[in-house]
RNA sequence: GUCCCGUUCGUCUAGUCAGGUCAGGACACCGGGUUUUCAUCCCGGCAACAGGGGUUCGAAUCCCCUACGGGACGCCA
């Protein structure tokens, strides 16, 4: 009797809707269906510093614009719900309790700091930075104790000191690693939440998952989540480890380099349609080789086996290409209208532009001259209107602390813009007058154009991210940008004035 | 640094499992044609089996080594 098929995707909640995740949701779909089976989404939340719930729904939003559907999730209960890991909380707890019971697991108290100064000594020693089992044997009253005392404590896992975990991998056959590699993972963190590596365990078991397709990234931890289901008595899924899309540097995709964000190609204007036909063809073609197919073209012939291993650069001359095809092949002017219409021609956008643009406006034929940044997705830039009177190293500088606070950016508002913007300038001891031309140029190409921080807002994160890199990537190319080294500089300087970055 | 994974035109890839066609297609690029421009479309061109050893009559394909690339090494996922 053959197993029922059925796959997962678990995107965590912590930022935009990344292509990455499209692309393993494709093919996670693609091979559910081929197989009469069913894919089920799973928000994996377990971060609660990080996770929200707008991420959540703009996660769902992307994915449902792509076409991809799932047949369980947090919005389509099934039987093996809830489908937010933060609402598993009490399962994962017990299983954690059990194999402390188990002996499997142990309470670890060690402070941050502590493991950061260890992990500090053992690369200064060119040792593998490894938890060093500091808590492994502290007697029965002295967890007691400790416990009572109510100090603060993770749960770890035991992991064999010898031999070696061997498992399966369906797309690359065999694979070993010495359990001597592997961490005494954390599986239950001071709050109490699970991490990825217990819950994904517990999780996949409890809802039946019969696959496990994800990226290559986690083939080296994929011995601790074996070792979990021995220890759990559970048999493990199959696994296949789907190549990682990259940036043209062959590096990880990471939005620093490229477009990332899902909803960056929709803004920009791209089909989803031609999306999915897109990252169906990175690492994978069709049996007959056809390069214009649909999701269901896609999944009626699915063989996971045919995925190609090499990691596949992400190329925006191809895609827009393939745009352009369905474009003229597979719609019919009618669709064309249709669609474009959808994508801002219409009444809602027209009606969240025109307030910005009206004062600037003496007839109709403004109007398209005016607001025609907000609908290009490359607006033409120069070098000399970019600077207008600032220093050029002055503007780099600019553009690249923008970058970075806008990556904190929690409501993308015009009002926590201009306070971005307000901070800026009083950080940076300009005049906010003086900085702007500089950013109206980066979004725009131009000097009329709307008030910034409404455009900025019109135009979303994800566009705003690549005009502020392109201009950038202009200074740059001119020879007056920041150099390798001025960028480390500035890092430093920036982390002073303004605290970390995130990306 | 340690471990793991990978490597066919600049890019996406076919061919590898069952060794035997000048290594095929597509994007990009270059040239030509159609088109009042541009684009589309059509034709043509450029361009790759990472390197070295084996096994074999014969290797892109099987084995080993090296190099290079990537990933992991978090109380992130």
């Amino acid at each position: 009797m053959k197993q029922l098929v059925r796959t997962r995707i678990a995107p965590s909640p912590t930022g935009n809707p990344h292509v990455g995740t499209a692309y393993m949701a494709l093919f996670n779909l693609a091979f559910a269906r081929r197989n009469k089976g069913s894919m089920i989404l799973r928000i994996e939340d377990t971060d609660r510093a990080r996770s929200t719930s707008e991420s959540e729904s703009a996660i769902l939003d992307s994915l449902r614009w792509l076409g991809i559907e799932w047949d369980e999730g947090p919005d389509k209960p099934g039987k093996f719900g809830p489908y937010r890991q933060s609402e598993r909380l009490e399962i994962h707890q017990s299983i954690v309790g059990r194999l402390v019971e188990q002996g499997d697991a142990y309470p670890c108290f060690c402070t941050s700091e502590r493991l950061n100064q260890v992990r500090k000594e053992q690369i200064a020693n060119k040792e593998t930075p490894r938890y060093d089992r500091h808590c492994l044997n502290l007697s029965k009253e002295e967890i007691e104790k400790k416990m009572d005392r109510g100090d603060p404590y993770v749960i770890r896992m035991k992991v064999p000191q010898e031999g070696e975990c061997i498992f399966t991998d369906e797309l690359r056959g065999e694979v070993r690693i010495d359990w001597k590699q592997i961490d005494h993972q954390v599986l239950q963190k001071s709050d109490g939440y699970p991490t990825y590596h217990l819950a994904n365990v517990v999780d996949d078991h409890m809802m039946e998952i019969s696959h496990v397709i994800r990226g290559e990234e986690w083939i080296s931890s994929t011995p601790k989540h074996i070792l979990l289901y021995q220890q759990l008595g559970w048999d493990a899924p199959s696994f296949a480890h789907l190549p990682l899309l990259r940036n043209p540097d062959k590096s990880k995709l990471s939005k620093r380099k490229n477009p990332t964000g899902i909803f960056y190609y929709r803004d920009a204007g791209y089909l989803p349609e031609v999306m999915l036909n897109y990252l169906g063809m990175m690492g994978y073609t069709l049996p007959d080789q056809r390069e214009i197919f649909s999701l269901d073209e896609l999944s009626e012939s699915f063989d996971i086996k045919r995925m190609s291993l090499g990691g596949p650069i992400f190329d925006l001359a191809k895609l827009k290409w393939l745009n352009g095809r369905y474009l003229r092949e597979k719609l019919s002017e009618d669709d064309v209208v249709e669609r474009l219409i959808q994508w801002k021609l219409n009444t809602t956008k027209f009606k969240n532009i025109l307030p910005h643009a009206l004062q600037r406006l003496e007839n109709f034929s403004d109007f398209i001259p005016l607001t025609e940044f907000l609908f290009n997705e490359h607006p033409e830039i120069t070098l000399e209107n970019l600077i207008g009177k600032l220093d050029p190293g002055q503007a780099a500088k600019l553009l690249k602390i923008c970058e970075w606070e806008l990556e904190k950016v929690k409501n993308w508002h015009r009002d926590e813009i201009f306070c971005l913007f307000q901070d800026l300038a009083k950080t940076e001891e300009k005049k906010l007058k003086e900085i702007l031309p500089l950013f109206f140029q980066a979004m725009s190409g131009k000097s009329i154009s709307l008030p910034l921080f409404d455009a900025m807002s019109i135009l979303g994160p994800d566009l705003v991210r690549v005009r502020l890199r392109k201009a950038l990537g202009l200074l740059n190319s001119e020879g007056v940008g920041l150099s390798k080294k001025g960028l480390k500089v500035l890092e430093k300087e920036y982390q002073q004035k303004y605290g970390n970055r995130i990306d």
